[in-house]
DNA sequence: AACGCAGATGACAGAATGCTGATAGGGTGT
DNA sequence: ACACCCTATCAGCATTCTGTCATCTGCGTT
C-alpha cells in the first residue's frame, strides 16, 4: 500500500512518515507542494496526506488540479487552521477526510484506513507480476498461488519493489526504506536482503542494474 | 451488540449510555458531531442513537453521508424540535425510526430493539471462517457449533479480527480497540489475549504475522 | 584474457519478537 | 468479608530475524 505524504514541515513530516511504514505503507514523502503535485498526477497512490499550508503552491490548488485531472485517489487533508470554513472548502475541493493539528498520529493512521477502505482501496491490494502475487491486505507473497513465509524486511523489500515497478530503485533508496537505524556505512545488508528474498521466491523476480541499483519489471503485458 | 450515542447534551448522554450498558449493549458515546460521523463510519455497530441537533455537523448531515457511503446501520434519530417536516426529513434521510424529546428511556430501548429487530435479520450479523462462527447479535463465538465461553476482551478481540478478517492487523491497533489505556511497547497484553483465545477455541484461526500483527484469513464468503 | 569491483552467498551471533505459565490486583456478586 | 473471574504484568524460553564478516562469482572494462 503506497502513501504519498505532502507536508513541509520537516518535524511534522517524519513523525507521519515513521508512523505509516510502521503500519506497513510505503510512504512516498515530499516537502515541496510543486514536487508533491507532480508525484501524485504521475504515480499512483493509494491515498495522499496533503497538508494545506504549503511554501509554494497551495494544498487546495494541488487537490483541485488532481481532482480535474481525474485523479480520484482518497486525499487526507492537514491544517493547523482547524475552522469549519475551511473544512467545508477542503471537502468541495474533494478531500476525502481532514484532520486538524494538532493530531495524534494514531487518529491519522484511523482516519486514512478509513478512506483507503471507503473508496475501496480492498480490491485492487494485489499486485501480479509473472509467477508473483503481492497481496497488500494480508501483507502475503505467493509464488504460482503457493504462500511464501518471508520476514517482515523481507516483506517490506518485495512490497517496496513490487509496487515500484517497472522503475530502478536504487540500493541507498531501498536502504532508507528499510530504515534499519544500524547500516551506517558500507554495507551490503541489502544485498544480503535481495540473496534471501530471491532464494526464497525462487523466481527471477528481481534482477540487478550493476551500479544502479535493483528493478522489478514491469507486469503490464501479461 | 455494539451501539453508538451521538448527543451533546451531557446529562441526557449519560442517562442513555448507562440504561443501555444496563441492558447489555457495549456502548460508545460521542458528544461531538464530527467525532461521531467518524465513528460511525469507521467502526461497525448494531445500531446508532443520533442526536439532531447537535453542534458543529448536524445530525441530518451527519446521516446522509453514512448513507451515501452505504453504511447501512440501523439509526434512531432524538430531537427536541418535534415537528411532522423534521420527522419527514429524518426519515428521507435514512434513519429507521424517531423519537421526540423529551422521552422516556423505556421507549428508547423499545424502539431501539425493534430497529435492531427490524434490520438485524440480516447475514451481516453472523461471520463464519473455517470453523470457528462469529455471531455479532448474540455477541457469541462458537467452534463446530459449540459455543465458547469468552470474557469481553476475549471476545472483543475475536470479534475485532474476524470482523477485519483477510486484513492484517497491527498490534497496536487490537491494543487500541480493546481501549485500555495503558498500552505502550512495554506490555505484551495482547500477546497474553491471544495466547488465551487460541487455546480456548483450540483452532488455527489466528495466525500471526512476526513483525506486523495478527491475520484472520479471509472467509471466502463477505 | 585479465583485472577490478559491484554484487552474491554462507555462516554466525546478538537482538528482537512472540509464546507461555505464574502471580497478583481489581472488580463483581454472594 | 469472601470467593470468583478477569486481566495486566513479569520472567523465562524458544524461535526467528538481521547486520556483519569473510569469501566467492561474474560482469564489464581494459
Amino acid at each position: 500500500m503506497r502513501v504519498l505524504v505532502i507536508e513541509d514541515d520537516d518535524r511534522i513530516r517524519a513523525d507521519i512518515q515513521a508512523a505509516l511504514e510502521a503500519s506497513g505503507y510505503v510512504v512516498d514523502v515530499e516537502a515541496s507542494g510543486e514536487e508533491g503535485w507532480f508525484l501524485g498526477d504521475t504515480e499512483t497512490y493509494a491515498a495522499v496526506v496533503l497538508d494545506l499550508g504549503l511554501p509554494g503552491m497551495d494544498g487546495l490548488a494541488i487537490l483541485k488540479r488532481w481532482r480535474s485531472a481525474g485523479r480520484a485517489m482518497p486525499v487526507l487533508i492537514l491544517t493547523a487552521r482547524g475552522t469549519w470554513n475551511e473544512r467545508v472548502e477542503g471537502i468541495d475541493a474533494g478531500a476525502d477526510d481532514y484532520l486538524p493539528k494538532p493530531f495524534h498520529v494514531e487518529e491519522l493512521l484511523a482516519r486514512l484506513r478509513a478512506i483507503i477502505r471507503r473508496t475501496g482501496g480492498n480490491s485492487s491490494s494485489v499486485i501480479t507480476i509473472g509467477e508473483t502475487e503481492l497481496d497488500e491486505r494480508q501483507m502475503r507473497v505467493s509464488v504460482r498461488g503457493v504462500p511464501v513465509n518471508l520476514s517482515p524486511q523481507e516483506y517490506r523489500l518485495v512490497s517496496y519493489l513490487m509496487i515500484h515497478n517497472g522503475r530502478v530503485v536504487p540500493q541507498q533508496e531501498l536502504a532508507e526504506h528499510l530504515q534499519s537505524v544500524h547500516f551506517e556505512r558500507e554495507s551490503n545488508a541489502v544485498e544480503v536482503l535481495v540473496a534471501r528474498v530471491r532464494r526464497k521466491l525462487s523466481s527471477v523476480l528481481i534482477e540487478t542494474r550493476r551500479g544502479f541499483g535493483y528493478l522489478v519489471p514491469d507486469g503490464k503485458n501479461e
